[in-house]
Parts: structure tokens; C-alpha cells; sequence
RNA sequence: GUCCCCAUGGUCAAGUGGUUAUGACAUCGCCCUUUCAAGGCGGUAUCGGGGGUUCAAUUCCCCCUGGGGACGCCA
């Protein structure tokens, strides 16, 4: 069975690529009717918290991400948390140490440091020479009976190559040579990642791994760690990064790139997830609007892109405006609406029936859902003090829109404002009679009321709004000149 | 610097040994229209360069260039 593993450090937030590499295992998981297991890589006990941790798996819930196997999900979850498996990584590398597969090392960091400084200043690669494989026994011994720090390191062959078969670029071959022995565990204990990852996914028999490019280097180094300790290599996919608007891997210094930050904007998950998934693979059809259910019908891996993609942040916008259009329930997005508009600081002194209608008049317009207040805060306002657009609409009809305000007031005092479509046939009627052209009385009209050049229609709004704000506020405009 | 990966419009992608090189976003124009959107129609815009292979290369191979990634006791 197909089992695959997204692996997160808890030491930040979910970001947009962590997202995209989740949802590639989702739905490959998903497609094979495999399992999707959440692993969290907690060896970096400085960094890592509770709270980044409790983020991530937020952020995955909300993208509709969920896994089959890993924290929360039985009452025993502690195999998914690396750092309850220091015993495991502890009896692998004991092993290996007796095997002769790998060996202490006891050069300092500050020596370590230094070789580094050296190998740049010469421009070359740095690549620790093993010195520490060749101390004696008697040697290693004495260093570790005085104490000694030291971590393991593991041997790698000088000659050969290491070939892998990547699932998207095809066969990637390293020579040896270029590769050094390196550590597995830390001075104080502590394995590093490309050795637990190993551990890991073996442990779990996750089959397939699909992780960034940022890992492909990474990648032939495990190999070395797999054939050490006799595990077969599962299938590798290294995926194309997500890049920023210059090039470059995508990451904080590009701006706010925390899924929850999307969330915070007014994204829609699915819209989210839909612009990711384009991000690298494509379906095999034209297809650009597609749900999850229907991206893990047909994602496959042959279809991944190789080539970074930047995300362009104009092209989420559009499609989180598709999702919002496309919400067939209005209490729906009156709900997701809410917390913007209580956010904004903005309260609904109406019903619930009146804040729904606004969402519906509002939904054609919305990229996010974000911009709901801004839009619509002259709908649960007292006033609706004049924009600088309509300022300039209500000067350019001095001449006509003190006729336009007593013939709508008028109306408005008189039949009221009960439908769209007999405010549309008052209006219409009695501006002709007074011999006023649509296109003035509308602008003014709206401007009025609203104080905005922009809306939904005129008579909707009047509607909507009702006679007696709409009188309220003309009339109050024209006694101010 | 070394190693690895990559290369189709501004962006994301499709594509084939012979195509008018396709779609989406963006952009421009027109239409619709009481505003803003949405929608409709149309336009501008792409195979990085050089060598091969071939009757024929955007497609296959090599080189260059460009971009990215990795070179941690981070993951």
C-alpha cells in the first residue's frame, strides 16, 4: 500500500511551500488509496515549540489536509514525535558504530569552524577528510573514558557513484567523492535529521517520499544512511519550488507566506489549495477551477512539473474571487464574512437577515473576504460621509441635484422603498416628469445615500437600505449645501 | 567556488520530430451597463544562444549562458 508522510518542524509557521509538499502527499495518498501520515521532525530542541506545532496542524485542518496517521489520531501518538524515539535512533547508530559503519568523531565545532573558514578562503568545498575514522581504538577509547565530546559520523564510499531514480527528474547521479562522512548525532545526543528521516520513514515503510528540490542534494546522502543500515530506499519525487517575485526559494523575507496569513486575509482554503495545486503539476486536461476531490482523481506524478514556479500573488486574488462567486450559500459566506466584519470594527444594528443581504449583494465584488467591510460599511452605519469620488459626483451635479433629492425624497416619503422594482418604476417615472436624465439622478442618487460612487444596483441599494436612512442621509447632504 | 537540478509569452502551465505552438492570470481594446464588479468578444505577447542528429527540430544529443538549490552538531 501506498504510504507517504508530510514532516514538518515545529519551529515556524505552515508556509506556502510546506502546503504545496502536503498537498502533493495528500493527494497522491489520496489517488492510491494510500495512507498520509503527519511526522513531527522536533530534533531541534532550540527552535522547536508547541505552539508553531499546534499552528501547523491548524493550517493543515483548514486546508482540508488530514492525515490518517499522526498526532491526534490514536491515544498513543508519541512514534510521531521524533524526540520520543531518541531510544530507536540511539540503537541504530550503536549499531552502525559496532558495524564499523560509523565512528566518533571528536573534532570540536571550533575546529570544525576553522576547516571551514579554511576551505572558503581557498574556494573550495568544504568537506570534512575523515581524520577522526583513522584515531586507534586504544585512542577513542581513552577520549571517551576522559569525556571527550564527540559526535557519530557515518562512512561514506570515496568511490562510485550514487544513483537515484526521482520520480519527476529521472536519474540523478553524485559522485562519491564529493560527499563527506557526516554527522548523524549530535555532541550532546542528539540525532540529526538525515539520519532519523531515515529512520523514520523506514520504520513507518513510507514508500514514497515527496519533498522540495531543496532536499535532492540531501538525497544521495541517505541513501548512504539507508544502505548502512540495510534498509531499502523508498521511491523519491523531489517536487519544483515555489519561488518569490525574484526567483529565488520562496521565504519570509518575500512577506507573509504563513498559511494562516492567507487565512487572516480573506482567503478560502479551497481557493488556496486549488491555486497551489497549479503550482508544479497540471491535470491533463484545460482545467484550471478544480476541487481537491477532483485533483486526487487525476494528480499523478508523472504530471509535475520540474521547473519553480513563482507565486503570483494576482492570480490567488482572481481565484479566491471564483470560490467566493461561486458559494451557493449565503449564510455561508455571511458567516465567513463576520469575523471580518467584526474586525473591522464595524456592528450590525439590523437582523441577521439584513447582514445576509448585504453579503449577497456584496459576494460579485468580493476578491477576498477581507475586503466585505470596506465595501460595505455605509450598509450598518449611521452616516455615509462622501468619498473623495463621490465628493467629486455631487459637485458635478450642483445644478441638478438639489431637483434629484426633493423628487426622491419625495418618493421615498410617500410609497417607500418595499421592492427593487417599484423604486425603479417610482423613480423612472417621476424624474422624466421633471425632465432629469438617468444618468444624473442615478449618480446623485447613490452618492446620496451611499456616499460611494460604487455599489450593487441603485434600487437594490434603496431597497436594502429602506426609505428612511435614504431620506435621513439626502436630506442631510442637501441641508448642508 | 564545488556538486546537483532547471529553462515555452510578464506569471502559471499544455504540447509535438512536420501544429496557424494551446489554456488560465495579468495587460490592452470593444460590447453589456445606473456605478463597481461579473460576463461576452477580440488583440498584444513565448519556444535563451550556439553547435550537431535528421528530409524536417520548440521537441533528441552536446556545449554555453542564465536561474535556482545544496554544501550546518537546521529541517
Amino acid at each position: 500500500m501506498v504510504k507517504v508522510r508530510f514532516a514538518p518542524s515545529p519551529t515556524g509557521f505552515l508556509h506556502i511551500g510546506g502546503a504545496r509538499t502536503a498537498l502533493f502527499n495528500y493527494v497522491f495518498a489520496k489517488h492510491n488509496r494510500g495512507k498520509f501520515v503527519l511526522r513531527i521532525e522536533d530534533t531541534d530542541k532550540e527552535r522547536s515549540t508547541k505552539e508553531s506545532e499546534e499552528e501547523i496542524l491548524d493550517s493543515l485542518r483548514w486546508l482540508g489536509l488530514d492525515w490518517d496517521e499522526g498526532p491526534r489520531k490514536s491515544a498513543d501518538d508519541s512514534m510521531y514525535y521524533q524526540t520520543n524515539r531518541l531510544d530507536v535512533y540511539k540503537k541504530h547508530a550503536d549499531r552502525l558504530l559496532a558495524e564499523g559503519k560509523a565512528y566518533r568523531c571528536f573534532c570540536s565545532k571550533e575546529e570544525l569552524d576553522l576547516l571551514r573558514r579554511e576551505a572558503e578562503a581557498q574556494k573550495r568545498a568544504f568537506k570534512y577528510d575523515g581524520r577522526c575514522a583513522a584515531i586507534p581504538e586504544n585512542e577513542a577509547k581513552k577520549r571517551l573514558a576522559e569525556n571527550t565530546p564527540y559526535t557519530v559520523r557515518i562512512k561514506v564510499p570515496r568511490d562510485g557513484d550514487t544513483v537515484i531514480e526521482d520520480l519527476v527528474r529521472g536519474r540523478v547521479k553524485t559522485a562519491n567523492s564529493v560527499l563527506d562522512d557526516m554527522i548523524i548525532v549530535r555532541a550532546d545526543g542528539m540525532p540529526v535529521y538525515n539520519f532519523v528521516v531515515v529512520v523514520d520513514d523506514a520504520d513507518m515503510e513510507i514508500t514514497h517520499v515527496i519533498r522540495g528540490e531543496d532536499h535532492l542534494s540531501n538525497t544521495s546522502k541517505q541513501v548512504h544512511i539507508y544502505n548502512a543500515l540495510g534498509f531499502t530506499p523508498p521511491k523519491f519525487a523531489h517536487i519544483p519550488l515555489i519561488l518569490g517575485p525574484d526567483r529565488s526559494k520562496l521565504s519570509k523575507r518575500h512577506g507573509e507566506t504563513a498559511v494562516v496569513k492567507y487565512r487572516e486575509s480573506g482567503f478560502l482554503p479551497e481557493a488556496l489549495v486549488n491555486y497551489m495545486a497549479l503550482l508544479g503539476w497540471s491535470p491533463d486536461d484545460e482545467e484550471t477551477v478544480f476541487s481537491m476531490e477532483e485533483m486526487t482523481e487525476k494528480f499523478s506524478i508523472e504530471r509535475v512539473h520540474k521547473a519553480g514556479a513563482m507565486f503570483d500573488n494576482q492570480k490567488l486574488l482572481w481565484m479566491n474571487g471564483v470560490y467566493i462567486r461561486e458559494k451557493k450559500s449565503v449564510k455561508e459566506l455571511a458567516a465567513l464574512c463576520m469575523p471580518f466584519f467584526e474586525a473591522a470594527g464595524l456592528k450590525n444594528p439590523r437582523s441577521a437577515e439584513y447582514f445576509e443581504k448585504v453579503v449577497a449583494l456584496q459576494q460579485e465584488k468580493l476578491k477576498t473576504l477581507a475586503e466585505f467591510p470596506g465595501l460595505s460599511a455605509y450598509f450598518f452605519n449611521e452616516d455615509a460621509p462622501l468619498s473623495e469620488d463621490a465628493k467629486k459626483t455631487w459637485e458635478k451635479n450642483a445644478e441638478n441635484r438639489k431637483q434629484v433629492i426633493e423628487v426622491f425624497v419625495n418618493i421615498m416619503k410617500t410609497r417607500g422603498a418595499s421592492s427593487a422594482a417599484q423604486i425603479e418604476a417610482d423613480i423612472k417615472a417621476d424624474m422624466e416628469s421633471a425632465g432629469i436624465k438617468p444618468k444624473v439622478y442615478m449618480h446623485v442618487i447613490r452618492v446620496a445615500v451611499s456616499g460611494s460612487t460604487i455599489g450593487p444596483g441603485l434600487f437594490e441599494l434603496v431597497e436594502t437600505l429602506g426609505a428612511e436612512i435614504c431620506v435621513k442621509r439626502a436630506e442631510k447632504l442637501i441641508s448642508n449645501g
